[in-house]
DNA sequence: ATAAAGTCGACATAGTTATGCAGTGTTTGC
DNA sequence: GCAAACACTGCATAACTATGTCGACTTTAT
């Protein structure tokens, strides 16, 4: 009955917290702390992080930060999976984090059982989130555009407007697309219109903001 | 003791789902289902979506898809949070249906308690989603650069990128941050060599791709 | 102090772009 | 059948871009 064990480190610098974290995850049978830091300097000087399944980081912490610690993980050791965590619901910090690469976030007032429960959606491919930071990610994900300036590009306006975004040439978006130099202008000519700009990366711009490209 | 009811409307065309959600929502205290329809086009006649606080949605519908539901939802009653549902853990879907504006996503397999939690986490701002799709979506917000290729343009850089992006020649670049044209040309010169292109809209293309604009 | 790197200003020019105008077919709707 | 819309081709040109080269000044490191 006994399955491979959930190696996890934990970097944080309030000794109370760090310790009470440690007895929590220590009693749990699938679970095992293989590493304990007050700082991301102390953790990286030592070899317990490449080989955890999980990192458990603050983010306030004295030093390199725990933002900056994700980066360096995700650039050191892409495998693991970090984990923030804040006494603060503050919401840069989190942005921060997940872009630097953190695939969860946890408040410090999370029980015992809540944060061995995202421990363990972590390891099954997901990502442990307060209600409100996965609604700000979710409306992230959606198009600015309120559908009243919403754009209608033809098939072959998108195809041109993609190859804009790689920098070619009339000459070379004809070539590509089989068409002549003309006629790849008039295309232009149209996407132009329709986005109402009159430059190449002016269009590349807005292809991109309207998610387009 | 009695707090305002959430309203609920439920679009499901599998009549037995459509009961059994009506039966658990309604035994609820603090929910009131006040609409229950088998398509979007039957529900959009009615006037109980609008009036709804959170709207149940299947994803496979007859006619008019719950995607497409969902868009006229956020054109037609931008206030009303929509939460998908399907029986298939089918991402493109999922993701279709987080942009063109649902709040949450749900398999219907979820079980009672599960459901009321969800709707009432909706509520309280969250966005109720499986743990994988949480993982997808974080892993979308994360910039996809390797780290290897990563770019640093210097401030001066990101802002010309920007300006870049706006269409504006080597000449109005230069008014508009006190530069001469000649010192734009320095600074675009160098986005060139590090992003490792030779034009404004290859430039603006990586700029975006790697979030930096 | 000397070198190296970064930030400009100036000048030149081949090459590319934006845009106007004028045709030629094809498809679509009425 | 005729107008209108669409998808091109052709041509022309002012304007703009990409790129090379030279020199000056400032900061940073050694």
């Amino acid at each position: 009955m006994e399955s491979t064990l959930i190696k996890i480190s934990i970097v944080e610098d309030n000794i109370y917290m760090r310790e009470g974290w440690e007895s929590v995850l220590d009693t749990e049978s699938d679970f095992c702390v293989i590493g304990s830091y007050g700082s991301c300097e102390l953790a990286f000087e030592d070899s317990s992080i490449s080989r955890s399944d999980i990192v458990l980081m603050d983010i306030e912490l004295p030093g390199m930060s725990g933002i900056e610690g994700v980066s360096y993980i995700q650039e050191n050791h892409p495998g693991v999976n970090v984990i923030m965590a804040s006494v603060f619901d503050d919401n840069q910090h989190v942005f921060d984090a997940i872009c630097a690469g953190a695939i969860g976030y946890l408040l410090k007032k999370t029980g015992p059982e809540e944060l061995c429960n995202a421990i363990r959606s972590a390891m099954e491919g997901g990502s442990p989130m307060t209600p409100e930071i996965a609604r700000k990610v979710i409306r992230l994900m959606q198009p600015k555009q309120t559908g009243a300036d919403k754009v209608k590009l033809s098939d072959r306006e998108l195809e041109i407007l993609k190859e804009l975004s790689t920098g070619k040439s009339y000459q070379a978006i004809g070539s590509s697309i089989f068409l002549s130099e003309d006629g790849v202008r008039y295309h232009i000519r149209n996407i132009y219109k329709k986005l109402h700009v009159n430059s190449r990366s002016q269009a590349v711009a807005k292809g991109f903001k309207q998610k387009l490209i």
